[in-house]
DNA sequence: TGCGCTGGACGTACAATGTAAGTGTACGGC
DNA sequence: GCCGTACACTTACATTGTACGTCCAGCGCA
């Protein structure tokens, strides 16, 4: 049976990482999130399953790759804009992916670690707000209305706190190489404790649902004024 | 080996829905949605798996199910106040409900049926905001801002349109029914359509996202104009 | 040319999942 | 006593992620 199997036949392309996360994204597109299994996957690259762990460490893997891939394909930002437009702009471009991968929000939500692609558009979006006047403060809040408005949710950048305490040089590294490629978003993460800049001291989400909710009330409270002046 | 097998020893209590639904809670609440399995609950009740497909008729209905659970769970809302401090109230209940439950969140976002007991969530603020002199419309647009602020999305009431265009008795049937239940949802629901009252004709997502958006927007805006009085 | 190493595809196997289908039994009404 | 109904149990199957071992092509080097 193995006389001459594949020589002269087209070679198949080489697998690796980047085909395997189109394919998984096509899939995820194409039957939904709930069908991607190793195996239709290999099936879509003509490939076993097993042989997609040459490539991805599991499949938790290659949901935070395609994660990452269709948050990269949110278009840029518009630059020399007002901020209000540039942010405007921006939140519908995140909607528009969010509606093209229609599973993209549900595998967003259970991503544990926030990805690169996921950090620059935040990062982004910080300097924006920044650039527009907007102090540390209110734009970390305004990075969370923004973020449980078009994700449902502000993911922690940190949630080991009690790693970091453990090794504070480590911490200090990782700290300059953030701040280096992501500076609005240290200055964000590092001044929202009220005592001093800390990392991985996470916030009070609490605080922050309760200012979105009273921005969204008083919004309506002047609607309704405009609407019916007594 | 079947020599008086139990006799003498207490009865265990009867298997049924609600004991089913209540330990399928608990046991999300303690070892998280991700190993909710039908096998694992039974363990729970000290019954096989299968014995639990007597009361309910799969996992999904389990799923829909403690949903409905919890959602009863929410405090009741305040009668005889503003509006805006119902509201608050309301919202703030419905998420410490949510904090109770941390699994609840991603499991409702993945209903397809709207529970009733749900439908009876949005029916009472509904009813608050028409007190307090929404119009219908405004209600509408508010439901869906407060629903993504809470639950991360906004269920459509009906994605059946079809099957009703195929049968209108039972669609005028349908109506007729939910409007003594439900009137305040039953007046948002069938105006929402700017040609005539419709029911299962689905809303403008779009408009309603953009709507919530410049909410947010305007807000601060406002808030950059009040801190840095130029 | 021959040899061995290595990367990567494959095959097998296992545990966990939801659930279809069939079996057994206790109990209440005749 | 008999029988139907309700309900728990048993077995079985397809599908999932993935651990582990095999096998082969291609490459560096003697």
């Amino acid at each position: 049976m193995a006389i001459a199997t594949d020589t002269g036949t087209e070679a198949r392309a080489p697998l690796n990482r980047e085909r395997v996360l189109r394919a998984a994204v096509d899939l995820a597109d194409r039957e939904g999130i709930g069908s991607l299994s190793m195996r239709k996957i290999g099936q879509e690259l003509g490939v076993e399953a097993m042989s997609l762990y040459n490539h991805v460490a599991n499949k938790e893997e290659i949901l935070d790759g395609i994660v990452d891939l269709v948050v990269s394909e949110i278009d840029p930002p518009l630059e020399g804009v007002h901020w209000k437009v540039a942010i405007r702009h921006r939140i519908l471009a995140a909607r528009e992916m969010l509606v093209r991968h229609p599973w993209a929000s549900a595998v967003i939500v259970t991503r544990v670690n926030i990805t690169p692609t996921m950090m620059g558009y935040m990062e982004t979006t910080c300097g924006i707000l920044r650039g527009g006047g907007f102090s540390v403060d209110l734009t970390h809040h305004a990075i969370h209305v923004f973020g449980s408005r078009i994700f449902g949710f502000v993911q922690e950048l940190y949630d080991d706190s009690e790693a970091l305490a453990e090794s504070p040089e480590i911490a200090r590294m990782m700290l300059e190489q953030m701040s280096t490629h992501y500076p609005y978003l240290t200055e964000v993460a590092t001044q929202i404790s009220h005592d001093g800049p800390l990392v991985g001291v996470g916030c009070d989400t609490q605080f922050e649902f309760e200012f979105g909710l009273d921005l969204i009330l008083d919004g309506f409270e002047r609607m309704l004024a405009a609407q019916s002046p007594a």
